[in-house]
DNA sequence: CCATACAGGACCGTTTCAGTCCAAAAAGAC
DNA sequence: GTCTTTTTGGACTGAAACGGTCCTGTATGG
């Protein structure tokens, strides 16, 4: 299984709500109300995105929340990230040492570190503004390659 | 918070295991002993391998597991998918429908189908023999390209 | 001064996952 | 033919992580 969290999960819709609306802050109730969760779980989601410097908040009467960078500057990785205080890492072992006995000769654990960074690179090169946009619509100028775009124009090799 | 589940995590060192042992069938207990997991833990995840296909088993004296085709025909992508019964996908709203009142009309849910589907792209162009092979020695012809390679020669814009 | 709204942290409940065990079937060995 | 070795399938258990809730405090504006 590989799956990003719900919390996460629930964090890109949140922000998501946030690039479509109009400018001004919202409030968490209103945001709870458009996103179809709860306030509390909301309320959670919003303080964290604010500590990681992806929203800004004003408290009082008039207070609630907005974007702190434009929506193409926002990427999914860094939201996913704003939900963990752990490390990026797919697998345990690439995320924190002295936990297997054959470390430092394994090269599925390498491999693994260098497959994570990889994706990650993928998450990144996603921008909130791409994720609020509508693919289903036929372009005429498919610009955005997405996920894929990124690391074939640089022809990375996963660090080699 | 994006992560793979540890039994598909041991998974892949366990397929590693029996890519890198030379001809002829393992034991549960020897490949426990070889890759310091449980023997129990082990065997489930031998028969889940078993029943999706990428091992075959051998019963009796004599017996065990091996491979079912060649490393170079084992993608990550299986292994992940042999240890759990779901689809794949990155959030809940991409696997199952129903979860959500504005599931129709919500942007973010289609973009992360497509982003699910690219990352498993890029996890089918991992096989078993990339993963064995320890990358750290320094090579003269660098030819595989890993993850990244695959989409990028296709030039695939996530399905568009 | 009061009402509104965010901030931070503590806390609890539940789901999910990892891990274990047991009875059964198959396959050689003697 | 029987005994031993090994896989098979399922059920069961324990624990940890995660989602979700609540409470107290602080800032802001009317």
């Amino acid at each position: 299984m590989l799956r990003v969290s719900r919390l996460a999960d629930y964090a890109t819709v949140v922000m998501a709500f946030l690039a479509q609306s109009p400018g001004g802050s919202r409030t968490a109730p209103d945001i709870a109300a458009a996103t179809g969760l709860e306030i509390p779980t909301v309320s959670k989601i919003l303080k964290r995105l604010v500590r990681t410097g992806l929203l800004q908040s004003q408290r009082g009467p008039k207070g609630g929340y907005q974007l702190a960078q434009q929506p193409e500057a926002i990427s999914l990785a860094v939201i996913i990230e704003a939900m963990d205080d752990q490390p990026m890492g797919l697998t345990r072992c690439s995320q924190f040492l002295g936990l297997c006995a054959n470390e430092s000769s394994c090269s599925v654990r390498t491999n693994w570190q260098r497959i994570s960074r990889e994706i990650y690179r993928q998450l990144s090169a996603v921008t909130l503004a791409d994720l609020v946009e509508d693919m289903s619509a036929s372009r005429q100028n498919p610009v955005v390659t997405f996920v894929s775009g990124q690391s074939s124009r640089e022809g990375e090799r996963l660090g080699r």
